[in-house]
DNA sequence: ACTGGCACTCTGTAGAATCGAGTGCCAGTA
DNA sequence: TACTGGCACTCGATTCTACAGAGTGCCAGT
């Protein structure tokens, strides 16, 4: 907690007009900022080295090349900036990206094209959650060309709206689950014999009666009606229940997009491990988690702990219905990647979604959401662009 | 030799676009046939050209390297051997490798490690049917390192075992639909006003006696009951349950491992586009439906229509309950694949996963397959091994 | 405090030389 | 006739050199 807290807190120092302190991350004078974005930009279009001379021309920089060289030494001694090798141009650093979007990135615009699709996507869009999540996890790989991901909201803490048995084959029921946020969990029930379907309606009123209304989480052992077949009927459910439970992942994830990483990276063994983390739903979820619990709406290169990802950067935006933690959707890509676009896109395309969910759901009303800390609700650092610029 | 005449009549069939004219197409010898075969295992092996030295050592061939030599240029004067450039070795062409399969090679066998993990999952795997086959794609695509698909039993000749209305916003019922086969749909359903439990009972009660024991596509219209909230609810339910059964996917499909094609091929592009393809579900089914309705289990480079697959192999096994249609499993490898191993990996991983929905569903009661034309059910052609050895 | 200029370093490319794997062909042999 | 050993040849891969170009660091000059 307190962690979090001073993270969130060293963080925010870094940003205009918090305190100046004893902060070792450096206010860069404007020159400096301006050349360090100037490098940023133009590594993020080209992918190639950036040298001075591209640097003295561009705009917001009016000195010779030779200033910006030895500009650029102090921005690499710094460690913001690396050449590859002797005498080529020079690549920003993981902390050279940090600070670009931290102070330097003016807030991203999508394209009109961009801004189109979104608009239509999401009056289009309608119907079944699952589908909407999966397809909105497209459309923000579509819009920004890198791998997205779409983590719905978490039914933790959702209570049971429905729960019933129905009879599949002749040893086997489905116990069918229905939660208040709309998810249906379902489990094969396996039995000794044959269970008439008036067992089964029986069964079905009596759990329907002990668990409506409740998290699952909670279940309550049945007191015994006498009936051996339906007591037992009801013991090998709650079972059922309880591996639901324990296996199911506590969220849905999805992955937009994912062949759009393969062009991203030179090395094939980096996209063959990155393509395999995605893989791994679970590490996913926990990855956007770690990153929004952090009060990041960025992490780059190794700010997240995942080694096999040290050459990418996540975006993450919230997901927030009514103010609570509904999710969360996140951009993946190659560290140079460009933030202020993936910013924009996943924060709208956040933002559109938690509506659409609480449309669909029904504002504020039987809608349960995670219990917990809401969001940080940090505010992006956007309008700075002037700190690099202007007075001089 | 009449025998390998009679099999590449047989093949003719299973090959339509291939061989221009009558069969210019094969009986080779013994001798080419074992050189072939050396060429195939060794490049599959190797991923390197292989040159007459090598065949020449290998058992099965004891002549000098000369002959091979010019063995190898008639099958490559036939379409069997490509040479990447003069003065390279050889590499199989699509052709030569669908002779491998279809002629020589020897039923493969999993090695004791796969066999194992194969046995221990089917033995521990239980619980969900979606849960199940997510795991098998995972499963197989481990024993093999390709990339592997699942296909669920398609449900679309499955009936209704139930029907509910449940309430979860003020103006959101979810349909939920459970299916013979286990499967569960559902849908939103959004309302004017605010319904009662007491409506959506009624209505779920209406539901259930119209629907149940019918396929999904059927909707006889509601007579009116003359309550208008009732009708109206009823009307909407209906066209909520049109737009489910439009819209979905008739059989669900599970890809594992689709990181393992990243290391597969050299070029990033091709990566990418086979990414691509596997990210379009309906594609990829349709890719197995089309091979396995032509009564194949490979299909090689172009044999499949989809061109981005063109530098790769399919292989694919059926999934049967009780000799019905159950949907099939598949590998997605470079045209060099070891295909022994994957059919023997796809093969057994099919049957143990019909086995197992089997048994989870009650064979042969109540468990709806598709209608269809029961599997061609072709046998793989195997122990033809003694045809390139053997007599000499 | 900046700039122009210069020497230097390093990559990438092009060309030549060399190596070697592998072929095709042919004459010789069982 | 069918195979083999041998030989000349081709062509990619590798190495080396030379060289151009991009970029830097530094310094002297304004």
């Amino acid at each position: 907690m307190a962690r979090a807290g001073e993270r969130t807190a060293s963080r925010k120092v870094s940003h205009p007009g918090g305190a100046a302190g004893e902060d070792t991350a450096p206010a860069l004078d404007a020159r400096k900022a301006a050349i360090l974005e100037a490098v940023v930009t133009e590594y993020i279009g080209t992918a190639q080295p950036v040298g001075s001379h591209h640097v003295a021309q561009a705009p917001g920089v009016d000195v010779s090349s030779a200033t910006v060289r030895s500009e650029m030494a102090a921005l690499e001694h710094e460690g913001y900036l690396v050449q590859p090798h002797t005498s080529a141009g020079r690549i920003p650093t993981d902390k050279g990206y940090r600070f670009f979007v931290d102070h330097l990135a003016t807030p991203g615009v999508l394209g009109p094209a961009q801004r189109h699709m979104v608009q239509r996507f999401f009056d289009q869009v309608h119907g079944e959650l699952e589908e909407t999540l999966e397809r909105t996890s497209r459309l923000l790989s579509e819009v920004t060309s890198y791998a997205a991901v779409v983590v719905g909201p978490s039914h933790d803490a959702a209570t049971v709206r429905s729960v019933q048995l129905v009879g599949i084959g002749p040893r086997t029921a489905l116990v069918v689950v229905v939660l208040s946020d709309g998810a249906v969990e379902k489990r094969f029930v396996e039995l000794d014999e044959e269970a008439s379907s008036e067992l089964l309606a029986a069964a079905s009123a009596r759990l329907q009666a002990h668990l409506v209304g409740r998290p699952l989480g909670e279940r309550p052992p049945f007191e015994p009606t006498g009936e051996r077949a339906l007591d037992d009927l009801l013991a090998r459910t709650r079972v059922a229940l309880a591996e639901l439970e324990r296996r199911g992942e506590p969220e849905q994830v999805f992955v937009g997009g994912p062949s759009r990483l393969a062009s991203a990276f030179d090395a094939v063994e980096t996209v063959r491990s990155v393509l395999a983390i995605l893989e791994q739903q679970l590490v996913v979820v926990s990855l956007l988690r770690d990153v929004l619990d952090r009060g990041l709406s960025v992490a780059i290169g190794t700010e997240h702990g995942y080694e096999p990802l040290a050459s990418c950067a996540v975006v993450v935006a919230p997901v927030s219905v009514d103010g609570r933690d509904a999710g969360a959707v996140g951009l993946l890509g190659p560290t140079r990647m460009d933030y202020p676009r993936a910013l924009a896109a996943a924060h709208v395309v956040g933002e559109r979604l938690g509506e659409r969910i609480g449309d669909v759901l029904g504002l504020g009303s039987g809608w349960h959401l995670r219990a917990g800390e809401g969001l940080p609700r940090r505010r992006r650092p956007a309008r700075t662009g002037e700190n690099a610029r202007g007075d001089e």
